[in-house]
RNA sequence: GCGGAAGUGGCGGAACUGGCAGACGCGCAGGACUUAGGAUCCUGUGGCCGAAAGGCCGUGGGGGUUCAACUCCCUCCUUCCGCACCA
């Protein structure tokens, strides 16, 4: 019998030994694990002022259908974080929640005949029960659900502040209409410009009075704040957010309109420079003076008949960009107020009435969409700002416009000839300004948060309209308005809640006369603008928040959630945090100190959803491997901010590790525990000893960067299984080293591995011997003379190449390590007969000799 | 069109500040133990040539800087994501 042979039989007879033990059960572990958490409250956390506070939170679910594995990705790595984080002796604040009003579950109620509430109240069951069958370290007692009255009665709240200080006000406004339901689209229903549910019927647009947050008073602010968080934010997030801002600088000019006395067409340039090349003006086809700049001319009908056509077509989103651009002559003419000339006034499908004044100067010399615009229709094209270097431009020679403001020199721009574009912009506001008919201005592509929804199931707007007092907010004292419970859902019509007298019909709140209430309700990202402030406070009946619980939480030190809520949700919680600071709640400007997003988790190429039919469901996973090896797998597969393509497979790997780690524990755990209190010391080791601590520490060392700073827990996961790959390889453990060295290994891995196989780290733990559970357990310092390597291996190349490898020790002089690597036969050989040119030594890594 | 990210074995991925490309895992191949194995353990596994020693090639393509490039520079290609006629 071979010597491997031998060894191999010995230890399958160890392993019989211990063949109960070695079983690893992760239903059995976690079920009790999970039980003790529970039972002590293990994760619960308060206001604590002498102890450092983190604050990690993932974005909190919209509860429908199952639980799968790209929502555990998500808590998975916060959960890894938070329990990180606890070892290290920080408070953590680490809760959960729903995000359970909104659209999905009114359709589904629809259709399945059941109500919203039901429904909803269904999924967070269901979603809750997964999250404690994971695990996660959430502290329970703080969980909010957005569709009760206890909390969105401060989203009413918060709305009456606003209320109060005009950031929340009244406008009409245009929605999407789908003739065939006969009622209000949200934009998400809307598909290619038809109707969700009738892909043929061309989706219209209506206009209705609808409450707005002036979100746009704090452009600024929102543009400028976005600098502070350039350490802790992903900077693709921080350019989605200043894209969508869209902060503009340029004037406003006024063209008088030739034979409508008193009426001017407002213009938004941002390069009044060329404004001496601007020959014609072109309007939205939806501007408001469209109706009286057709009035009268020779061409009335049929133009009208343009413009309404036009507009429909603005409909499709899809290939607006892309387009050929219309336009037609309107018959009628501007003033340009610098210039006198004469502009004939266009209309063109490409000027957006959404967008500045909805109306644009047409320079084509100067403007790539108004040079093809020109060429189009044969307009003239006149150049005014000339190149500094290369040829002059001639307009007829041009084959696209010149809109390199930076390096030019104005000409044919009467006064201002010669100036650069730069002092032009300036100078020209100011001439603007100066005259009464313009001057400089800065816009926003951001609009007002339009919060009116046509719906039923979301937070109750808490105004009601009285036939004498107009417009009446429901007094504070009469909050909550309860969203009532028996309301017929048809999906037809418009807003669901008109349609119960019960709760329309009310007494004005000033008068006591009759009134309507509003019956439209809230946009769900109110909900989810404010709710991570409630946590922190989370059953307060008297506000929404306690200030000072909130100064000692926040700002949130850690969010992590997915990259699809880089704008908007982000967006309106930051205003939200605004306008609390402004109302004095809250003493940051900023709610979130630091954001991750993580990947998806893709099955097929695309991420897991119901309807695709890729979904990996979490209990099933859970069922199968146990929630631990679910954990490793999303960790490992992958860097948290990519996308994890799925693998049935390779999750198997891990289960196969975490076994591994189990039966290796198990083997050794009565020898391990009596040495319980011994120390490892170094001086009196072997050399497999050592060997083994310092792959210990060096994994230690590099798992707690990886914690600290990375955030590749991949890596983490790669090294842990390398340590144990060592620990098998020094197999017989107890032939090879003591028991405080092994146990010493032990708790190390114990300790690393809790924050990804939290079950699996406690009972690991336990049967190192440890009463207290990992709760008590501080993560472990890397002793660096544990790592520190005696030997090195040094690359020895000739030219670049690897010729050979040489153990030497540690610290060696650049020129010894020179003559170590010359003396190798193999180095020696490849230099033999030939001239040393260049030889560079890098300590303790590399030598490199250059030859001729 | 603009902006961003990325391209490494059969697959997921590693390589930290320019210093051994492919750690770790999956898969695959061979073996051990087995009544059996979809359990477990061991060995091998980028390609080509070679019995081996070893050699050559290799990180999307091309070029460059360097003793040395997945890493830096130029250029092109591809994929994904975001914005999309923003005046």
């Amino acid at each position: 019998m071979t010597q491997r042979k031998e060894k191999g039989q010995k230890r399958k007879r160890e392993m019989a030994e211990q063949e109960l033990q070695t079983i690893y059960d992760p239903q059995a572990i976690e079920a009790k694990w999970q039980k003790r958490w529970e039972e002590t409250g293990e994760f619960h956390a308060d206001v604590d002022p002498a102890r450092p506070k983190y604050y990690v939170l993932e974005m909190l679910p919209y509860p429908s259908g199952t639980m799968h594995m790209g929502h555990m990705r998500n808590y998975t790595i916060g959960d890894a974080v938070a329990r990180y984080k606890r070892m290290r002796g920080f408070n953590v604040l680490h809760p959960m929640g729903w995000d359970a009003f909104g659209l999905p579950a009114e359709n589904a109620a629809i259709q399945r005949g059941i109500h919203p509430r039901e429904w909803t109240l269904t999924n967070i069951a269901s979603f809750k029960r997964v999250c404690r069958r994971f695990g996660f370290s959430y502290d329970w007692r703080r969980e909010i659900s957005t569709c009760e009255p206890e909390y969105y009665r401060w989203n009413q709240w918060f709305f009456l502040r606003m209320l109060e200080r005009g950031i929340a006000y009244r406008k009409r406004s245009r929605v999407n209409w789908c003739p065939k339901c006969a009622t209000v689209l949200a934009n998400e229903q809307v598909v290619n410009g038809c109707c969700w549910r009738h892909e043929d019927t061309p989706v219209e647009a209506k206009e209705i009075e609808q409450w707005f947050l002036r979100t746009t008073q704090y452009a600024d602010e929102l543009l400028d704040c976005l600098n502070k968080l350039e350490a802790g934010w992903p900077d693709r997030v921080l350019t989605m957010q200043r894209n969508w801002i869209g902060k503009s600088r340029g004037a406003r000019v006024r063209f008088a309109v030739e034979g409508l006395s008193g009426e001017t067409i407002e213009v938004f340039t941002t390069r009044i420079d060329t404004i001496y090349g601007a020959t014609a003006v072109i309007l939205a086809p939806s501007h408001t003076l469209m109706g009286k700049l057709l009035e009268g001319s020779s061409q009335q009908a049929p133009n009208e008949e343009r413009v309404a056509q036009m507009r429909r077509m603005s409909v499709k989103m899809e290939d607006i960009a892309t387009a050929e651009k219309e336009g037609f002559f309107t018959g009628r003419y501007a003033v340009n107020p610098f210039s006198g000339e004469k502009l004939p006034i266009w209309v063109g499908n490409f000027v957006l009435m959404e967008y500045g004044t909805g109306a644009v100067m047409c320079v084509p010399a100067h403007d790539q969409r108004d040079f093809e615009f020109c060429k189009k229709y044969k307009l003239p094209i006149r150049v005014v700002v000339q190149p500094l270097a290369g040829e002059p431009l001639f307009a007829e020679m041009m084959d696209h416009a010149f809109d390199e403001h930076m390096e030019g020199k104005l000409v044919e721009s009467g006064p201002y000839n010669g100036m650069s574009p730069a002092a032009a912009i300036e100078k020209m506001a100011a001439e603007a300004e100066a005259r009464g008919f313009g001057q400089a201005e800065t816009i926003f592509r951001l609009k007002d948060w339009g919060i009116s929804r046509q719906r039923y199931w979301g937070t109750p707007i808490p105004v009601m309209y009285c036939e004498q007092c107009g417009m009446v907010p429901v007094p504070d004292d009469q909050l909550p308005v309860v969203l009532p419970s028996n309301v017929k859902l048809t999906g037809q019509g418009q807003s669901p809640l008109a349609s119960d007298p019960a709760f329309v019909n009310v007494k004005c709140a000033k008068c006591g006369g009759a009134a309507r209430r509003e019956t439209d309700t809230m946009d769900t990202f109110m909900d989810s603008s404010w709710y991570f402030y409630r946590y922190a406070d989370a059953h307060n009946d008297s506000a929404p928040f306690d200030p000072a619980v909130v100064r000692y939480w926040f700002p949130i030190d850690q969010y992590i959630g997915g990259i699809v809520h880089a704008i908007l949700h982000l967006l309106y919680s930051r205003f939200f945090c605004k306008v609390m600071r402004d109302l004095g709640l809250v003493n940051h400007d900023e709610p979130i100190a630091r954001l991750f997003t993580q990947g998806l988790v893709l099955k097929g190429g695309t991420a897991m959803s119901k309807s695709k039919g890729n979904v990996v469901g979490a209990e099933d996973m859970a069922q199968k491997f146990g929630c631990d090896t679910g954990r490793l797998y999303t960790l490992f597969a992958a860097p948290p901010e990519k996308d994890l393509e799925w693998n049935d497979q390779s999750i198997e790997g891990c289960s196969r590790f975490l076994n591994r780690v189990f039966r290796t524990f198990s083997r050794h755990a009565v020898w391990v525990r009596g040495a319980a209190g011994r120390k490892a010391d170094l001086a009196s080791a072997t050399e497999k000893e050592k060997a083994l601590l310092r792959k210990t520490h060096e994994t230690l060392r590099r798992v707690t960067q990886d914690f600290e700073a990375r955030w590749h827990f991949n890596t983490s996961v790669a090294l842990i299984m390398e340590l144990m790959n060592e620990v098998q390889a020094a197999e017989p453990l107890r032939e090879n080293c003591r028991p405080e060295v092994a146990r010493e290994v032990f708790e190390i891995t114990a300790l690393m591995l809790a924050p990804m196989a939290p079950h699996l780290g406690e009972e690991l733990w336990e049967m190192l011997g440890h009463g207290e559970g990992l709760g008590k357990a501080n993560w472990p310092a890397y002793k660096p003379e544990l790592a520190a390597e005696e030997q090195v291996e040094i690359v020895a190349q000739v030219n670049g190449r690897v010729r050979a490898k040489l153990v030497v020790e540690a610290g060696l002089s650049e020129e010894e390590l020179y003559q170590r690597a010359l003396a190798h036969p193999r180095v020696a050989d490849q230099i033999d007969g030939k001239r040393v040119v260049k030889k560079i030594v890098v300590p303790n890594k590399l030598v490199n000799i250059v030859v001729k």
